[in-house]
RNA sequence: GGGUCGCUAGCUCAGCGGUAGAGCACUCGGCUUUUAACCGAUUGGUCCUGAGUUCGAAUCUCAGGCGACCCA
């Protein structure tokens, strides 16, 4: 409503007209409200205490009773009461007769304002700052969230999060609680002897992961380019270059659908350690998460969406073929033909798209159709077909496999992880066979980098290689339904409202 | 991609074929212990958009937009 701001507008020039503008330069707060919850509760109610205080924050709430107001004001920490009596103001402002009239009226809820005084518990207990002077910070012209259902549109919460993070308090939390998570992480790697580095977003062969890409392009150079859909090539490449225990934490770009699980940018750490294979990678998988775990939630044991988790290492290994066996009663070692795999599925009311092409990829089919949900406690899964993993290096024993695990919670992927292939040969042949697929129509398929095969063939250490998804761990630490929760500006369709989109468009 | 539900005042919602409503917020008046303050008065609408059915549509139908949830 355009007669509220108008009206704040107003008062904004009030405030100019009285030698204060409705936006201040500065202002030196003595304490956090926190800090002063913190260290007065000993004050009786209806006791007083001389001690000068500034505070500055936003006005939640007004009271205002005659010559009596109390304000809510609530800075970073937290909330504290503003006790407004108009005979204390006034006498603490003896050259300004009309002080008490203008914070009342002239201050709004949602306003940044700072005010000094002293200390002084009411009588029904509330800790307040009694205020003895007052300025406007900055003047607000739009209003508050609803003081008592807060903001219970989800869509307003996600594109206008600011207003989510002024009155919600959980919401406040969950982002330090992921700023938390992403600093343990950090500084756990780095005391490992783990270094950061950052490698290209700007690629012009997308490789590292199955998915299809952002595509763009650089003008001087006229060339295509597209964002990257996972950091492993670059990584490997410093592996080959020395840098023995390498990782990067940053942002992953994947041109795919919206949900509760998914968005199209997202935070991921991918993590090589040189000399080391998978079962190494799981170790520090299960350290490193619990680590964070303890630092975030304080603990190993969490609850997540109503459910008790044991992140308490060390946690559940099983191969995939030995999951599927359990939840299907189908051995995929017996088979020794697609059909045959398919028809067993398909007796079992189990999907066989044609894109799952081999009793391999069929493996998987039946793994995320009855087992992927399934695993709600951590699990690591172990020993993936070959056909499904072309950057992990072939298994020491079992024929047709390859190192890998994948480590599932609440029924997500959490985190994958290779004994990564380091032969060169080996390397370009699962590309070539790759980029067949995407010939074929998969356009999640890779291509072949040359330059990174170029770099296997100088020789790369045998190495172990991991990543985690960081939103999706964020989630299951902060007790978030959706993704959407842990990112603060998650991707959302651009809000019609006036302009309507020309006609002629997608012949979808 | 499919299904279900939602969209009405700034916010939260009711109204479901016959004059568009409530609470809160805003504005004005009153009030020195409130904390969803209270009491009184006023103000505030593209009922998501478009087309259709009808004497008459916020309400019924169709199409579209945006969102939520579920499924793939």
């Amino acid at each position: 409503m355009s007669e509220l701001r108008e009206t704040r507008l107003e008062k904004g020039k009030a405030l100019a007209a009285l030698g204060q503008g409705p936006y201040a330069l500065r202002f030196q707060p003595s304490h956090s409200t926190a800090v002063l919850q913190r260290d007065h509760t000993d004050l009786a109610n209806g006791e007083e205490r001389e001690l000068a205080v500034a505070v500055a924050g936003r006005v939640m709430t007004r009271r205002v009773m005659g010559k009596l107001a109390f304000f809510t004001l609530a800075d970073e920490s937290g909330p504290i009461q503003l006790y407004i009596e108009k005979a204390t103001l006034q006498a603490a402002q003896p050259d300004n007769p009309e002080v008490f009239a203008q914070l009342t009226s002239l201050v709004d809820a949602g306003d940044l304002i700072g005010v000094q005084g002293s200390l002084k518990r009411t009588d029904r207990g509330e800790l307040s700052v009694k205020v003895k002077g007052w300025s406007m910070l900055s003047k607000s012209l739009q209003p508050l969230p609803d003081k008592w259902h807060g903001l219970a549109d989800v869509e307003t919460r996600y594109r206008q999060r600011y207003l989510d993070l002024i009155v919600s308090p959980q919401t406040r939390e969950t982002f330090r609680r992921r700023a938390l998570a992403v600093s343990t992480m950090r500084r756990w790697l780095d005391g490992k002897g783990f270094l950061e580095i950052e490698t290209p977003v700007l690629q012009s062969v997308p490789g590292g992961a199955d998915a299809r890409p952002f595509e763009t392009h650089h003008n001087a150079l006229d060339l295509p380019l597209t964002l990257r859909i996972a950091t492993e090539l670059h990584l490997k490449r410093l592996v080959v270059g020395g840098f023995e225990r390498v990782y990067e934490l940053g942002r992953i770009f994947r041109n795919e659908g919206v949900s509760t699980r998914h968005n199209p940018e997202f935070t991921s750490v991918e993590i090589y350690q040189a000399y080391a294979d998978y079962t190494d990678m799981m170790e520090l998988t299960e350290r490193l998460i619990a680590e964070v775990c303890q630092q975030v939630c304080g603990g190993t044991r969490i609850s997540y969406q109503g459910t008790e988790i044991e992140l308490t290492p060390p946690w559940r290994r099983a191969t995939m073929h030995s999951l599927v066996q359990e939840a299907t009663g189908l051995d995929f070692t017996t088979f020794t033909s697609r059909e045959q795999a398919a028809g067993a599925m398909e007796a079992l009311g189990l999907e066989t798209p044609a894109l799952a092409d081999s009793v391999g990829r069929l493996l998987v089919e039946a793994f995320e159709q009855r087992v992927e949900a399934s695993l709600i406690q951590p699990t690591f899964v172990l020993d993936y077909p070959v056909e499904n993993s072309p950057l992990a290096r072939a298994h020491r024993s079992k024929p047709g496999l390859v190192e890998r695990f994948e480590l599932f919670i609440v029924g997500r992927e959490t985190a994958n992880a290779f004994s990564e292939l380091i032969d060169p040969v080996d390397q370009r042949q699962r590309l070539q066979a790759q980029q067949q697929r995407r010939a074929a129509g998969d356009l999640e398929a890779q291509g072949v980098d040359e330059d990174f095969l170029q770099a296997l063939e100088v020789g790369m250490p045998p190495t172990g290689g991991l990543g985690i998804g960081i939103d999706r761990l964020v989630m299951l630490l902060t007790d978030s339904a959706s993704i959407r929760d842990v990112i603060a500006f998650p991707l959302l369709r651009p809000e019609a409202k006036t302009s309507q989109r020309p006609e002629a468009e997608s012949p979808s």
